[in-house]
DNA sequence: CTACTTGATGACAGTAGCTGACATCGGTGC
DNA sequence: GCACCGATGTCAGCTACTGTCATCAAGTAG
């Protein structure tokens, strides 16, 4: 028998969601979360550089799967072609997944500290996905261009997805903004 | 004759630009900054909400700028077209600001607080951008859209007008990046 | 001229996020 | 059996940030 019970991260990341839920993220200590969690406040903080961070352990995996299925479109694909693969594959993974990140966005919206926390963790992954494009090939400036205009893309069918009350699926949004992207891009 | 000093909030603004260069954000004390400008750590507080909105004090005259020069467009002009107006605007105002631009960026590129408080003013600023486009008859969808890629086309060509190291206006870098915004989604 | 109000600042105490240093003690390898 | 490792606890401390009350020049009313 171990010395501690096991997952002390994923306490952890339930706790804060939990309190964050009931009592909202300005309100919520580090210490409550490290109590309900069975652990202390110090060991919170070795498993999360912050307080925001035990929120977002999903980008990790997230820009991996991004920067995994640019790096496996077809050699053909523009760097657009790519990302909208991309967008798809990521669109997939979120299916059944809905009330999970609706609660997820209702905390991050409600606080200023989160909504920047998850505005860096866009930013690093539109850089990985500049990469990721750069090593197809593209110049440095399509490569840019390109994957902040993929993130943009997403970060507003997100929004829709989850703010929706219609029966709409995430890869619908995105087929919807990347076709309007088109539209909007094409006139002059 | 009055009784402080005048321009406390001035003083404390140049003080934190100063100090943020000569020792780095993070080794700078709230305390050091006002008592440079002949003031209490209190007073900086009463003056910006946070440690880091004082190097932010430009985002609301720009985003005016922005905004007002999208409302002023032609009637006839597309959301593209009153946006990249717009970003003629802006970028005739930033002229012969580059090496205060380079300093300020310096300072952000170093800190990721600061990235990420400059990213919330980019983001409200497509906000605003928006809803600016939406009052000239544009659909939510279109507006969101047309305001997150005009943010995007001024974050890459700021960047690379504040990096480059050869004589090219921002003005030229917005051209291109608009040039190739329109290149990039064209495909397919 | 006096009295009252206003507004920017100072003084001070307190909360909470976050860090460094050191102790603890099951599990693991040799 | 022993040394080491790694996850956790404990504790002291710094600093960002806030609430509250005091201060006092300048403006305003009468």
């Amino acid at each position: 028998m171990s010395r501690w019970e096991p997952n002390a991260r994923g306490r952890l990341q339930q706790s804060a969601m939990e309190l964050y839920i009931e009592h909202g993220y300005e309100q919520t200590t580090v210490a409550e979360i490290a109590k309900r969690a069975g652990l202390t406040e110090r060991t919170f903080f070795r498993h999360f550089a912050d307080k925001r961070e035990v929120l977002f352990a999903g980008a990790g995996p997230l820009q991996e799967l991004f920067v995994n299925t640019v790096a496996d479109a077809p050699a053909t694909a523009t760097p657009m072609d790519a990302v909208a693969a991309a967008l798809d594959t990521v669109a997939a993974d979120f299916k059944g997944h809905l009330e999970s990140a609706r609660q997820r966005q209702t905390v991050i919206r409600a606080n200023a500290e989160l909504q920047e926390r998850e505005l860096i963790k866009l930013a690093t992954l539109a850089a990985a996905l500049t990469e990721a494009l750069r090593q197809r090939g593209a110049s440095d400036l399509t490569a840019r261009l390109t994957a902040e205009a993929g993130i943009a893309v997403f970060k507003i069918a997100f929004e829709r997805w989850v703010g929706d009350t219609d029966q709409r699926e995430l890869s619908q949004h995105i087929r919807e903004l990347l076709d309007e992207l088109k539209a909007v891009t094409a006139g002059g």
